[in-house]
DNA sequence: ATTTATGGTTGATATTGTCTACTAATTGCC
DNA sequence: GGCAATTAGTAGACAATATCAACCATAAAT
């Protein structure tokens, strides 16, 4: 396969490259969860007292869909939800003691994407890269 | 929004936000397709003597899929598909007058995404991160 | 107190991705 | 030449992801 001059085919390619290899990973770990499940497990883990509303708004994505998953997610005891004691509409996410005992699994599973994918590449490279990321990132958002 | 230190959370982000603005950018300027009719429209565009296989190939995607949005594109009289002469069993893609024409709009409503994307960064800077993407490319191909 | 905005839920539907099985043609090999 | 193994494309079924609109309960604004 050539190399992609265009920033875009870029983008696509790592996206959907990426996305595949972590879900060979998982799979192989014999996790049964898909992106998402993984995606919202990450991030409930780095938040202390995630809301919905802000994974979706940190992921970008429609609430909607993140409802769906947390419930999916709560159905398989991975995750709890508790009122939040500073507003009765929303509920404080947390990982479940099963969901913690995966989460160690699923770091795992994705280090080794993440080293495959940074093989040979030195650290200075990859910084760079994430800084351009982000910068791209800004521009994006700025725009909607 | 913060910014990502993690490459995952960067990769995601971007390709998801790309998505999101150029989606809008297709929308806006009234062209009735999705992601996926636009993306192979330009591989056609760009390869002369295209074929359902090549195209699958480079892109990592499903065959299958492949077959469907190309059906859907002739459907719409967008693309055209002749008998190869090489080989009976494949044929070659091209762009329909019609399908030219679109190409031209969609073109400019993803060079305007490209350049909100890439505002205020460097040449260098573009071409680096390119580079690297290139080269994670690679690696994460490699492995399959 | 009434309006307006927000967090979350649900339903419907579109888009994208994956897997399997199948046909027809090609290739490699004997 | 004949036959097995590949390959290009198609079709069906289904899983995963994304989007949109309507809705309820609470909160915030005035």
């Amino acid at each position: 396969m050539p190399h992609q001059a265009d920033i875009r085919q870029v983008l696509w390619q790592l996206a959907f490259q990426f996305k595949a290899n972590s879900k060979r990973a998982i799979r192989d770990y014999d996790l049964p969860l898909n992106g998402m499940h993984v995606r919202l497990l990450q991030m409930i883990a780095r938040q202390p007292a995630c809301t919905a509303q802000r994974i979706a708004a940190s992921t970008g994505r429609d609430k909607a869909q993140i409802t769906r998953v947390i419930k999916e997610l709560e159905a398989m005891d991975l995750v709890t939800r508790s009122p939040n004691p500073e507003d009765r509409r929303s509920q404080l996410l947390a990982l479940s003691k099963t969901g913690q005992g995966l989460m160690t699994r699923i770091q795992e599973a994705e280090d080794e994407v993440r080293k495959t994918l940074l093989r040979g590449i030195p650290k200075k490279e990859v910084d760079a890269f994430i800084a351009t990321g982000n910068r791209m990132l800004d521009n994006l958002r700025e725009e909607s």
